[in-house]
DNA sequence: TTACAAATTCGATAAGTATCGAATTATAGA
DNA sequence: TCTATAATTCGATACTTATCGAATTTGTAA
């Protein structure tokens, strides 16, 4: 687990808009898991205030940092979580001390 | 737990000179917890790679995201951790699936 | 007080970034 | 085929940032 990797993992939760897009990615995700629907960015796109071209270019930071995987079905693009990377930040967050 | 505070935290760790800087200081936080020394920064400045008014910039990142505390000591700045925040952090990465 | 070391501040610069509107591409459905 | 929607790419712009060297401040101890 290499700095660098890490840092840019952090870098992409930096952005209040991208962290919001990433924390909205993850809650659809677990909504999924009950209704079996999938993570669609276009419905994420409408909470947010910034326009499609901000959010494609905030999703690419998320994929780049490889903490999420992006894929196209049909019309839509559909996000879900890479929990192996985020394991690893969590991990890299722990201290051992009380 | 706002996001742009959090955001904050996240962009403090997003810059590999400043997480090492960061790493350093939980590393000698845990040794200070046998030893009873403190973490001086002066120590951890001769293993980076960067000057020390860059330095000096970083650590007051952190210290603006509240991730950790400094205290000068004399003619030396000591550093701690701020465990609530690092908490905090943590606790937003958390997704709730395996 | 003088000298030294730690740290900060200042001013500059090069590089990176967030967002926008306009244009373009991809896809589904009428 | 034509149209509407989702998404991306492009080009621009305003803003932020990481780091540096030089100068300055803070503090210790000779």
């Amino acid at each position: 687990m290499e700095i660098k990797k890490m840092a840019k993992v952090f870098k992409a939760l930096s952005n209040p808009n991208r962290l919001k897009l990433y924390l909205q990615i993850v809650k659809a995700q677990e909504i999924s898991y009950k209704t079996g629907c999938e993570c669609l960015i276009s419905n994420i796109t409408k909470s947010l205030k910034i326009g499609a071209p901000a959010i494609s270019h905030n999703l690419k930071e998320l994929s780049n940092a490889e903490l999420i995987f992006t894929e196209r079905k049909g019309k839509f693009v559909v996000a879900r979580i890479n929990e192996v990377m985020v394991n690893d930040a969590k991990e890299l967050l722990k201290t051992h001390q009380k």
